[in-house]
RNA sequence: GCGCGAGUGGUGGAACUGGUAGACACGCAGGUCUUAGGAACCUGUGCCGUAAGGUGUGGGGGUUCGAAUCCCCCCUCGCGCACCA
């Protein structure tokens, strides 16, 4: 191994306790002067797990950009904390029989001593820790101004059960109908859960989504997951009981004609009042079976359609006619009315259906341009046309016929327009021990009363033998702390023994950040207004419509409440995309998980990390290959060797001047500054990387591998000054040592970003490219001042290009001043 | 089924509003220096062809003087949603 090679174990652990006891990376919340950047990349998930390959494509590059951007005379705020509740650190604590606050706090420090090895600019005074009571303290500060603002609610419900987990989870948590954790089955089960009322929000989240700067494919997520239909709520009446009626929800009130029978679902409440004796036996059978088949199972679109008949019958109020109503698994219980009127001819489902029993088919849509006739059908007839059979609806074009028929339900006192949304409450009570404990208490004379904010943390209790769960929460388990006072009336009272979804931990953490260090009140107006919106805010897409939804719904509520001086926390959000190995994703299971610390040992943090950035573009991701990192390191021990034979002690940020160099140096040069600056605003971390090469590339067949030139070394200095600080935001330990010895004062990222000339980024001469019908033929070089008619001429006057001319007439010349010439013939 | 995203050398990947396809790297081949080199430096490297030349961005068609880029059809892969009435 050669002496002169970048020795960057020694050089990087020297500069990370240069900046630790100089606390360099210090950022003042309070400080107003100039213009502010808040980038934020989401927090890390402390599981047992050490970082992998995954934490440094993650916040790796996101500094380098905070870092450019700092360069740039921003104030930048780059936090980091953890989001340390949950089932990921409780499942491992159970595995290896450790208190889960013990395993988290060893991860925690851990993590973060790895995290500073990325060299990333994190400003530790502002870390906020979920799990510790000082945070967890305002998320139950949150818990009770949603409650108290009607939108944390108790509800009885149907609530996705995993008994693998033994906990209940939020649709966001399932995949398929198995738990996205453990991927095992989840039921469904009846219980008493904490909601927030998420759907209060659909229209305003729908809203906001126009104001901001996200990745369309995200938005489009959001906006499917929200789900908003607009359409009827429409009143049958029960024949023979006038007292029951069965809302529907519809969104083609235009087939309200079509309804050959409704259906409930099996879970409908009205379902025991609706069902005859005789018919009894059979739908309690079925019903029971329903509830019994997983999700998975019950939502197939390829199963065969069940159900069975009530006996009874509803009358359609439009029409009176008199109509069966059924019970079947394909009507979901959580989604609009939890029943339907089914429209066989229009509806594939109700086709379905009633093709299997023999249930009428009604065509009262027919399509614009021809006729049609139940008989020859083969699947329902969707699409919009023309009413028919219906009354006097008779005729009118069906999207008409929908206003028109719901405003005459409306006269008739049997219907109303509707907005219906496929987003539901969001389910926040878990059983489990490692999570905020609910702040509240369960008083007999009282009902639900809120834990008195000023005895607010209610803390997770420490000492429990027990923590695994087992359907109850392990907290109900603590008779001393369960038992209390009720704030209200002094009488005996328990507290709730749930804990919340860590989504809720996470929905306000940007805030915290902010004034992480107060304990007096949950956020910092001044600094919020100073900071906020996030300008820059990256994580998965996998979150697109989990945290990236509540931590929009929570912000824009306390906005509302005053607490927040933004609606929508993140203007500009980016995805970063997956690093694979082998074209499969990392994981233990598979074995292919590849560890940074063989590489960082080898090769340096600054290497890996511009390696991981080279690897391909950031939003893409890209697959892990072993062998390419040894092109970075090429590349920085080329830079490195330049640095020691041009080490001097002359300040190396001085300016520089075109005369001292040849032009192609100066020009790259340049063009060097300005592109690297452009890919960094857009994030092109592996496209900026490639023009430092370049520059490196012409700088060694200038001065050769040992030479100057004959150049000054003061000047050099200078030049190698403005690459070294053009590199800093990516190799910031190694650009420190580079910057010192070139005889720059620490620190070099609190240097200027280099300016560049704009006079030395156009080129004297150009390569004119000649083509004869779109085929590149020759090449010339001229000057860069060369009017149209003389490339033409130049072009014509080529001896290859005449060679492909010889014989044919010349139809015309296309000219590109600048570029190209070409020639047409046949 | 619906909605996104992608498909470019042996490999990772470049290519701005249509204008030299393959930047920059890895790998490979040859050379220089060396006792030696798995170091460093230089040269070459899409494919076919000795060459002239031809051909080439998943496939097919189109628009254009000119298409990886725009339009239409199809194939493959990845992701998301999926009985939401």
């Amino acid at each position: 191994m050669s002496e002169d090679r970048y020795p960057s174990n020694q050089i990087e652990s020297y500069w990370r306790q240069q900046w630790d006891k100089d606390n360099a990376f210090r950022v003042d919340l309070d400080d107003d002067e100039g213009e502010h950047k808040y980038v934020l990349v989401m927090f890390s998930y402390p599981s047992a797990a050490k970082l992998h390959i995954g934490h440094w494509w993650n916040y790796g590059p996101i500094d380098t950009h905070a870092r450019y951007l700092r360069m740039k005379g921003y104030k930048v705020f780059e936090p980091m904390g953890f989001d340390s509740f949950g089932l990921p650190a409780e499942n491992f604590a159970i595995k290896v029989g450790t208190h889960p606050r013990t395993v988290t706090e060893e991860s925690i420090s851990y993590i973060r001593e790895q995290l500073k090895q990325i060299g990333a600019m994190y400003d530790w005074n502002w870390e906020v820790v979920t799990s510790h009571p000082n945070y967890y303290k305002w998320t139950q500060w949150l818990f009770q101004q949603l409650f108290k603002h009607g939108i944390a609610v108790q509800k009885d419900g149907l609530v996705n059960w995993s008994p693998t987990l033994q906990t209940v989870l939020a649709n966001e948590q399932i995949i398929n109908g198995m738990d996205e954790r453990t991927g095992n089955p989840v039921i469904q089960k009846k219980m008493t859960q904490w909601y927030f009322r998420i759907t209060e929000y659909a229209e305003k989240l729908l809203g906001g989504l126009k104001e901001i700067d996200w990745p369309e494919s995200t938005i489009k997520r959001q906006e499917n997951w929200i789900g908003r239909s607009e359409g009827a709520s429409i009143e049958f009446k029960v024949k023979g009981d006038e007292e029951t009626k069965v809302e529907v929800f519809t969104t083609r009130p235009d087939t309200l004609f079509g309804v050959s029978y409704l259906t409930l679902a099996p879970e409908n409440e009205l379902l025991e009042r609706l069902t005859s004796i005789r018919q009894g036996p059979e739908v309690r059978e079925y019903c029971e079976r329903a509830m019994r088949i997983s999700e998975v199972d019950r939502s197939s679109t390829t199963r065969e359609k069940t159900g069975v008949f009530t006996g009874s019958y509803a009358i359609n109020p439009v029409n009176d006619e008199v109509i069966p109503i059924w019970v079947s698994d394909y009507v979901l219980a959580s989604y609009g009315t939890g029943a339907v009127m089914a429209v066989p001819a229009h509806d594939q489902r109700d086709y379905e259906f009633a093709l299997k029993f023999k249930l009428p088919i009604k065509l009262v849509i027919r399509p614009i341009d021809q006729l049609i006739d139940v008989e020859d059908m083969t699947e329902a007839f969707t699409e919009p046309g023309i009413m028919r059979e219906s009354g006097d609806f008779s005729g009118i074009m069906s999207e008409a016929g929908k206003k028109a028929v719901t405003d005459r339900l409306e006269s008739l006192n049997a219907g109303k327009h509707t907005v219906t949304y496929r987003l539901r409450d969001w389910s926040v009570s878990r059983q489990r021990y490692w999570g905020c404990p609910i702040p509240m208490i369960h008083c007999e004379k009282c009902g639900v009363v809120p834990v008195p904010e000023d005895q607010l943390p209610v803390e997770l209790p420490h000492e429990i033998k027990d923590f695994r769960p087992k359907g109850t929460s392990p907290l109900g388990a603590l008779e001393d702390w369960v038992n209390t006072v009720c704030p209200n009336c002094g009488g005996p009272a328990k507290r709730d023994t749930d804990t919340m979804d860590t989504f809720v931990c996470s929905s306000f953490y940007h805030l915290r950040y902010l004034a992480a260090d107060r304990d007096d009140v949950p956020f910092d107006m001044e600094r919020m207004k100073r900071w906020l919106p996030i300008s820059l805010y990256v994580g998965g897409p996998e979150h697109g419509t989990g945290h990236l939804i509540y931590i929009r719904f929570i912000t824009r509520f306390l906005h509302e409440i005053g607490w927040s001086p933004v609606a929508e926390p993140v203007t500009r959000l980016v995805h970063q995309g997956i690093i694979t190995k082998d074209g499969m994703r990392m994981s233990k299971s598979k074995g292919n998980v590849v560890n940074p610390d063989a590489f960082i040992e080898r090769y340096g943090s600054d290497v890996f990390r511009m390696y991981m950035m080279f690897t391909g573009d950031y939003r893409m991701g890209g697959d892990w290959s072993d062998e390419g990192i040894t092109g970075i390191d090429r590349f920085v021990n080329r830079v490195w060797r330049l640095v020691l034979r041009f080490t001097g002690k002359a300040a190396p940020n001085s300016d520089l001047n075109a005369k001292d160099y040849p032009e192609i140096i100066f020009r790259t040069l340049n063009n060097t500054v300005k592109a690297v600056g452009e890919d960094l605003d857009n994030l092109s971390f592996n496209t900026a990387i490639s023009r430092m090469m370049e520059l490196v590339n012409e700088l060694y067949k200038w001065l050769g591998d040992d030479g100057d030139a004959g150049v000054d070394h003061e000047v050099i200095r200078a030049l190698l000054g403005v690459l070294i600080r053009t590199m800093a935001p990516f190799a910031p330990h190694f650009c420190e040592e580079a910057w010192e010895r070139l005889g720059g004062k620490p620190y070099v990222f609190k240097q200027e970003w280099p300016s560049y000339d704009e006079t030395a980024l156009v080129a004297n001469t150009i390569t004119l490219v000649v083509q004869v019908n779109g085929k590149l033929r020759d090449r010339i070089e001229a000057p860069a001042d060369t009017s149209r008619e003389d490339l033409e001429k130049m072009a014509l006057a080529s001896k290859r290009v005449q060679g492909y001319m010889e014989g044919k007439t010349l139809r015309k010349v296309v000219v590109v001043p600048g570029k190209l010439v070409n020639i047409v013939v046949s």
